[in-house]
RNA sequence: CGGGGAGUAGCGCAGUGGUAGCGCACCUGCUUUGGGAGCAGGAGGUCGAGGGUUCAAAUCCCUCCUCCCCGACCA
């Protein structure tokens, strides 16, 4: 059979286009640099968004939606903000048939706007912490676009966050790095991300410190699949966030962001994906299992229904693919791009034994089970899948992570993979000779593999690699 | 913004002066269906736009537009 997509080692930036295309994630919109999501691909989006909805609201955060349109004014506030944003913003200049007084801008982030409402909202220390998050589009213009991991216009969520003093903040901030981005990306996705604090370089615009998780991807590049910042009180002092503390004395708050976007649908594609295209894991996947008639003949049809109908009772999310005008290996290559973590083959071969075949997508293995053990075998063997996957992609990582001690090692390694070298041996210009070859410190950690609360930390180890 | 390409069917392309073609996809029918099925028939085009040369332009000339690729930022 002619192979459907660009290897992955023939060119794996190709690859990557072609598993969007076949597996009908998304195509390019007709403005440069914009993505239509498909059915499919949205169907991913929509399961990422409830699990990470769900961890979110553990934290106490409750949602709003603030609007796409920010005075260019509030902009100019902040001086870091503005200088790290405006390559970026578009602007909105003329309106309603006429120019506009003031410049409108498209949001490219939040931070200004909702810092203006947080400061209506806290007066007293009792209204503390504010824990808001948004889910929503937002516009930078990007000039090179790639779907899903750098579109102009792109989906994701922004949590916005005010507390009584720094070290709230602070906690709240490592909060849903570990317990929303961390938990969501390692439980879910099976991506086995480094978390860790960013070098002052790399910082968020207008942040005092951001803290990231960082996946490995197929070709060894690593990518940024969530961040929280600690934003001290500089948004708080510029649009009045501030409240009266115990003590009737005015105080300025403390505030935090964080955002996760659907470039999680990139990171799922390059960190599972291969040759055969997109895996998705069970606890992720829209569709956990393609029941797929071979040919309606001798009662097949009738088999195939009921066991769909015996997999939903089972808990499984189910898709029945009876479209038999359509031959069996196109619709097996189909489910099989799409990455369905089981197909449940039936066909009058097995049927005359009381038997289907099992295929795993991620393992390619083939089994056989009765009919009538078939849909708790499938339910039984998803969690078994994840589990697979997350433990195969941390062996990856690991066997794609190497230890040096000096730059010209760290960028060595990362033509393949990751490095981990010594804070120290970056001192300097480290970054910038680093930079020199598309190299960056991802994320700094301590030796444990926690997180820094400062970058001068002792002992403290640089995460290093090529990145998307 | 600097350098290099390309615009012809939904997608990918061929077509160096004689009036539009191939592969895939699509539609209809029949035969198929256990890893991208076969055969037959069919539909689909202001050849990026405008101007010029010519009996004749997708093809030659001029102008414009758009897109893509490589160099500085970013979820």
């Amino acid at each position: 059979m002619a192979s459907v997509l660009t290897p992955q080692a023939t060119d794996f930036p190709r690859w990557y286009q072609d598993v969007v295309a076949k597996a009908e994630l998304a195509d390019n919109g007709p403005v440069r640099g914009t993505m239509v999501i498909r059915p499919y691909g949205y169907s991913i989006w929509e399961r990422m968004q409830a699990e990470m909805d769900a961890r979110i609201k553990a934290t106490g955060a409750k949602n709003a939606y603030f609007p796409l349109f920010i005075p260019m004014s509030y902009f100019e506030r902040e001086a870091e903000h503005v200088e790290g944003f405006s390559p970026e913003l578009a602007v909105v200049t003329h309106a309603g048939g006429k120019e506009l007084e003031e410049p409108i801008v498209v949001r490219p982030t939040s931070e200004t706007v909702i810092g203006e409402y947080m400061g209506k909202w806290t007066q007293s220390y009792r209204d503390l912490p504010l824990l808001l998050n948004v889910w929503g589009n937002v516009v930078r213009w990007e000039l090179r676009p790639r779907l899903f991991l750098r579109t102009t216009e792109f989906l994701w969520q922004e949590g916005h966050t005010a507390h009584v003093d720094e070290a709230d903040a602070a906690a709240f901030a490592r909060r849903i790095l570990h317990e929303a981005y961390e938990d969501f990306m390692v439980n879910v996705l099976a991506i086995p991300v480094q978390v860790g604090r960013k070098t002052a370089s790399e910082r968020f615009p207008g942040a005092i410190n951001t803290l990231t998780c960082e996946g490995m991807m197929g070709d060894g590049k690593s990518l940024q699949m969530g961040t929280s910042h600690e934003l001290g009180q500089n948004f708080a002092r510029l649009f009045g966030i501030d409240y009266l503390d115990d003590t009737g004395t005015q105080q300025l708050a403390w505030t935090t962001s964080w955002g996760s976007s659907a470039r999680m649908v990139g990171g799922l594609i390059m960190g599972h994906g291969d040759d055969q295209g997109l895996v998705v894991p069970p606890a992720l996947a829209p569709v956990q299992a393609a029941v797929l008639l071979v040919k309606d003949q001798e009662g097949s049809g009738d088999a195939a229904r009921r066991l769909a109908a015996e997999l939903v009772d089972a808990g499984v999310k189910v898709e029945l693919d009876d479209r038999v005008s359509t031959s069996f290996g196109r619709r097996a290559t189909d489910w099989e791009l799409k990455g369905v973590p089981v197909r449940v083959e039936v066909g009058p071969r097995d049927l005359a034994e009381g038997m289907v075949t099992l295929a795993l997508r991620h393992s390619g293995e083939k089994r056989s089970v009765s009919v009538a053990e078939a849909a708790p075998t499938v339910a039984a063997l998803l969690p078994t899948i994840q589990a697979e996957l997350l433990a195969r992609a941390t062996a990856r990582r690991d066997e794609s992570t190497a230890e040096v001690k000096t730059v010209e090692e760290a960028v060595e390694a990362a033509a393949t993979g990751w490095a981990k070298l010594p804070w120290d041996a970056l001192a300097g210009d480290g970054e910038a000779r680093l930079g020199r070859d598309a190299v960056s410190v991802r994320c700094l950690q301590r030796a444990d593999g926690t997180v820094p609360d400062a970058d001068d930390e002792p002992g403290l180890v640089a995460i290093v690699g090529r990145s998307y």
